[in-house]
DNA sequence: CTTGCCCCCTGCACGC
DNA sequence: TGCGTGCAGGGGGCAA
């Protein structure tokens, strides 16, 4: 589900929620995500601790903990975190509960179980095992260059759409924002990365943080089921140029929208505005 | 090292 | 009503 924009309107969310508080205990379902979740070293270094800082790396909640430990969560694809009255019996796909001394919890539901959790001890919160090899942020715009990507991509054979979800080469962007970006670009999403010129790669570049930006001011996207941390839906899915409208005109030259697969994934583009 | 493929898992829409 | 199929915002392991 969560892309950069989806991920940044949850840690908006959970921020006044959780910093500041104790966490009084933790509840797991036993049910493994992407990995099990680490009951032992949350139990350690979470259980008993003071959230200061709710911040984001990727498509990383970064949970920080005034002990000096990091707890990171992922929503994988369905992943939904989201505030309870303890006295509530969890919902089906509840998989971990953190319940703070103020007698409030806050739940992970995801039911895929694409999602993670982990614990980072304090002499690891610095630099995690799990974000160590992530490209820059593409909000950053001293980061995220033109002559970075251009660089980066050179000799490369891949589309660019498959580049731009590597999260090796540029973090936080999935599959609806690979596709956005490239039709404000105007750039063909199977075009071997390597091929693009200086001027193309500098129009992807422009395209990526205003999109980014315009979806999480409206609270981000919801195609199926994604929800803030107040259970309330985004709008931007509204806004979207090509991403899920396959056979619907385009919205620049009514040309209709493509649909085909690109590394298995469905890739949305208009083959007139899109070269 | 790169690249494509397949898998993890559940839920939903659709056709029959 | 039920069943089979295909698809879904992510990401990692594996083989060639």
């Amino acid at each position: 589900m969560p892309e950069l924009p989806e991920v940044e309107v949850v840690r908006q969310g959970l921020a006044p929620l959780v910093e500041g508080r104790r966490v009084k205990g933790v509840r797991s379902s036993g049910l493994a995500l992407r990995a099990p979740i680490p009951l032992a070293a949350l139990k350690k270094w979470v259980a008993g601790a003071v959230i200061t800082q709710v911040g984001r790396r990727a498509k990383f909640l970064l949970l920080s903990l005034d002990n000096g430990a990091l707890l990171l969560i992922h929503l994988g694809m369905t992943g939904k975190l989201y505030p309870a009255d303890p006295a509530v019996a969890p919902r089906k796909h509840d998989h971990l509960r953190l319940l703070f001394d103020d007698g409030r919890e806050i739940r992970f539901n995801d039911a895929r179980r694409f999602g993670l959790v982990a614990v980072a001890p304090p002499a690891e919160a610095q630099a995690p095992a799990l974000l160590a090899e992530l490209g820059p942020e593409p909000l950053e715009e001293s980061a995220f260059t033109a002559a970075y990507l251009y660089q980066r991509t050179r000799g490369r054979r891949p589309p660019i759409k498959n580049m731009l979800m590597d999260n090796r080469l540029v973090v936080g962007i999935g599959n609806i924002y690979a596709c956005e970006i490239l039709f404000a670009a105007g750039v063909n999403p199977f075009t071997p990365a390597g091929d693009l010129s200086r001027a193309r790669i500098g129009r992807i570049v422009a395209a990526t943080g205003p999109i980014l930006r315009r979806s999480i001011a409206a609270g981000g996207a919801t195609i199926a089921d994604f929800a803030n941390t107040n259970g309330e839906a985004g709008y931007f899915q509204q806004q979207l140029a090509v991403y899920g409208r396959a056979g619907q005109p385009c919205r620049r030259c009514q040309t209709p929208i493509s649909r085909r697969l690109s590394a298995g994934r469905a890739t949305f583009f208009c083959p007139r505005c899109q070269k």
